[in-house]
Formats: C-alpha cells, structure tokens, sequence
DNA sequence: TTTAGATTACACAGACCTGTGTAATTGGGC
DNA sequence: GCCCAATTACACAGGTCTGTGTAATCTAAA
C-alpha cells in the first residue's frame, strides 16, 4: 500500500487540509490542486465530493462556525476566560485572524453567503455574551455584549498584525473594567 | 482625442485608481489589467511607472498610511472624536475595513513587508491615543492606549461584516468608560 | 468470484494572471 | 517644423486557476 488509507470519512480529511490551508494562507491563495495533493487524493476525487471550489469554502465557513458551549461556572469567569482562551490561541504558531473577517476581507463584498454566515458567527457570540450579562444583572446587557464582542474582535485583528498575544490581555483588562462599571465585581 | 488626458501625474492617477479598486475588491482579485483599463491608460504605462504589481500595492499601501494630524482641541475630545470619524465613515458607502488588517488577511503570513507597514500603521495610531494620554495625565497610558486601538480595530472588523455604524457608537460608549475609569472626565 | 462504487491518472479546455517586446503614434517644448 | 519622451496597440510567453472527460484500477461487500 502506497498511500495511507485511513477509515474517517473522505469530505471530512478533504475539509481538514481545506481548513488547514485556506484558514493559514488564504483562501484565494490556494487552488483546489494543492488541497487534493496535501491531502493526497486525487482532483478528480476532490470534486466527487465538493461540486466546486465555492462549496468548498462555504463548508470550510461552516466547520468553523462553532457555537459557545455553556458552562455552569460564574457568567464573569466566562466572560473573562473568553479573553484567556484568545491568549492561549494567539500565542499559538497556527493563529492567523478570524476566517470569518478575513473571508469577507478577501472575497469582497459582493459575496453575499460568506458575508452572511460571518455576520451569524458574529452575532452569536455576541448573543452568548448578552447571556451572561442578563445573569448577572447589568443594566444594558445589549450594549455591554456589543462592546465586548469589539474587544475580542479588536485582539484578534490587532493579533493578526502584530503576533503579540498581549493583545489578549489588553481586551481583557479593558473587559474587566467595563464589567466592574456595570456594577459586576470581578476578582481575577 | 479619443481618451481624456488629464495633467495630474500618472504615477498618481494610477494610485487612486489602484486604491480604490484593491480596497474594495481585493488586493487578489484585481488584476494590472483592470487596473489600467479603469485608468484608461494601456497596460504598457502602468508598467513604466511600477516596476511590478508588488510595487503597487507596496504604493498602495504606503498611500493609505497618513500619520494622524495634531490637533489644539481638549485632549479627551480628540480620543472620543476619533469614533465620530470612524462613524461617519462607516456610513459612507465605500467603507471596507482597514486596508492595512484586509492586505495581511489576504497576502498571507509570508509577505514580510506588508506586516510590517501594517504594524507600523497600528503602533503610530496607538502612539498617537498614548501621547493625547500623557497630556491628560492617566497612570497607565501604554496600557490605556493599546485598549483605545483595540476598540478602533474592534469596531472595523465588526462593521466590515455587519455594515453597521452603530459598531462605532458601541466602541465610543466603551472608550468613554474606560477613560472615566482612568480618571478622565468626559463631557459627551 | 463477481460486481458496483469509489478512486485513480492524465489530458485538456478555457479563462485569467503577471510581465515583456516592439514598432507606431502622439504631443509639448525648442 | 522638429525632436524627444511618453504613451499606445498588440502580440505573446509562461504560469496558474477551476472544472470536466475518460478509461483504467482498486476495494469491499454479496
């Protein structure tokens, strides 16, 4: 046997090197060649599976379209946690932005789907942040969950430029104080 | 005469032309061709002015780099003002991100240059929030100063895929809290 | 062992891309 | 009127890209 025949389903080892490859070095900058030969199948088997390269991507968009899970700790550990998973992600070598932003940043406006689906993601998580907030009581959970989606959005694009996982601290603390003047004590 | 000749610099009338084109369709998805037929000048030109495409949006960029004006208004006012400008310019149709977070999303990690000109472009934003910091006095204005950009960045990203001005209220609102927090005290 | 479906190699069409070569043409300054 | 530099039209090389067509081969189940 020449090449490696693993059981997991072909779409999915297609969708993890697509992942890969267009989320590290960008989704125009990567043909569908160079996706069938790192995974290393051929073309043809590629589009058996994808009937192109756009429903590539939108499967790519939606395989990254994780919803927040929920958890029984306090709404502000959470909330602030959010900002130390972001440090952990930045200060790891694969980070490169949000594949959302940088979808909409590359394929341009006239592309409605992506746009669509990166708004969903967006405002799911801002959704999950108003969550916690109505926990926990503030006054303008709406407004207070907006901010602090800007926050984690600011890190990521100011990561993206600088590789400087401080970033993700910077939004933290700018979070923390926002909370504590909504009337929320945090302790770390 | 057939085609319209303008006296501006070519250099320059390929310039606008170029940015606006890159900035709103991509860097990748513009070609030299397309470039120089919105010009309306032969592909030859464009190629005795830039020796290459990279040179252009080298150029392009670097254009798009304007260091932020000093002005004699109330430090604060300038700080808070910066989110009436962003505001305005997400109204304004043309508005597609910062071209600067847009080219790193799309040139991938590799290209050196363009990250540098863009981290460059961030730090002399940050810069400028610090210095207007200092003269208002603020124990931690590097600190203060990196979370001021977070939320310029922050509501860029958010307004690129919402197409919602209200992105840079939200962040307005959050730089307002953070600067009373500091000690800053703020009118609107 | 037979069979059906998945996968393969490989060529190819048609489009687009960057960049160059070249000879003709234009137009402003002397 | 003449000259020189800029600009033009246009073809082309060489590369990449998406997507298809086809016939051979492999594999697993019946």
């Amino acid at each position: 046997m020449a090449s490696v025949q693993k059981k997991p389903d072909m779409k999915e080892r297609i969708l993890e090197t697509a992942d890969k490859l267009f989320y590290l070095q960008g989704i125009r900058a990567i043909g569908v060649d160079t996706i069938a030969a790192e995974v290393g199948i051929s073309k043809r088997t590629l589009y058996n599976h994808f009937p192109s390269k756009d429903a590539l991507i939108s499967a790519y968009l939606g395989r990254r379209f994780v919803q927040p899970g929920s958890s029984d700790k306090p709404p502000a550990e959470q909330i602030l946690g959010t900002f130390d998973r972001l440090e952990r992600g930045f200060a790891s070598k694969g980070f490169r932005g949000c594949p959302f932003v940088n979808a909409v940043a590359e394929l341009g406006a006239e592309d409605k789907s992506v746009k669509k689906i990166a708004v969903a993601f967006k405002e799911s998580r801002r959704l999950w942040f108003r969550d916690l907030l109505n926990q926990l009581g503030v006054a303008d959970p709406e407004g207070l969950a907006t901010q602090l989606a800007l926050l984690v959005d600011g890190s990521i694009a100011q990561n993206l430029v600088r590789d400087d996982p401080a970033m993700a601290r910077a939004a933290r603390e700018a979070a923390r104080v926002l909370l504590k003047n909504a009337g929320v004590t945090v302790s770390g």
